[in-house]
DNA sequence: GCAAAAAGTTAGCTTCGGCTAATAATCATC
DNA sequence: GATGATTATTAGCCGAAGCTAACTTTTTGC
């Protein structure tokens, strides 16, 4: 190997390791929101079945205790994602409805698209509820283009 | 609405609410094992090139700081994925190189799966990094199947 | 309208997975 | 083989997200 080769590929395999790097970097940052999305997302859904999001109700969907709820909406309206008062039902900022919506889309999406694989209901909610905060844009308009045409 | 059928409804609610509180605590189970996946699987590759693990190779790879590394070592040890000396590279058990091999399909089918949508190298590789951890027997069966047949 | 039940909150503990700063060990080079 | 650079570890901090136990507030049913 010629000392040119070897710059080359010692600067081939450096930004390969860095963008690997990256992916693991982003990876983390999607589930840095994970938590915050599946609430926002639930709350909304509430909101429109019930007339109100209760944090009972947010405990036993979510499969978690009331105090986990309790911080964890602490955390949601110092974001600026939700609003509450002592001992009420949450409500949704602009904010937080936008991100519930798009959460919403996204989840539609992916469930949509693993149904149209043939996978049955049951796994197929269960595997979407996962894989949908680690999709990007592009993957995600190749899932719908795909339900679409199948 | 008959008592019956009120009956009925409520109990189809619950179960309805049940099963998806299981989808969300099964991903949560499925996040705490994450992170070991990951190093186990960069750990092997690791072996594979350079015929040893060290620590400060994981940490660029990973895109994360040498103590950072040296806890989850920690942990990775704890948990009988891997051996390792003071000062020493890391090897990986039994268990961990077992792990490793099942992380490692798991990432291929799923990339393969990406690419065979149609979705370019660099961000199929971060997804595949996000999804490969969220996706069950049967999705990993109906992504093989697709990628073979297309 | 009061007492019991349900819901919400607070306090305090745990683990995980990040970080920086400081220290210790190993390696490489002369 | 000493010394400087690289690598590894330790200590100690932080925030997120889970929990139980104890307490307060609200709702409900008689």
């Amino acid at each position: 190997m010629t000392d040119d080769e070897n710059l080359d590929s010692n600067e081939a395999e450096a930004r390969a390791v860095e963008s690997r790097a990256e992916a693991f970097i982003g990876v983390r940052e999607a589930r840095r929101s994970e938590v915050a999305e599946d609430y926002v997302e639930l709350i909304a859904e509430l909101i429109h079945e019930n007339g109100e999001a209760r944090p009972v109700d947010i405990a036993t969907r979510m499969g978690v205790t009331a105090p986990t709820v309790a911080k964890t909406l602490g955390r949601l309206a110092r974001d600026g994602l939700i609003t509450r008062a002592k001992y009420r039902s949450v409500f949704l900022t602009e904010e937080g409805r936008a991100l519930a919506k798009e959460c919403r889309h996204r989840h539609e999406i992916v469930l949509r698209f693993l149904l149209s694989l043939g996978l049955d209901p049951e796994t197929a909610e269960r595997d979407a509820e996962g894989i949908e905060h680690h999709v990007s844009e592009r993957t995600l308009a190749l899932f719908a283009a795909f339900s679409q045409r199948s």
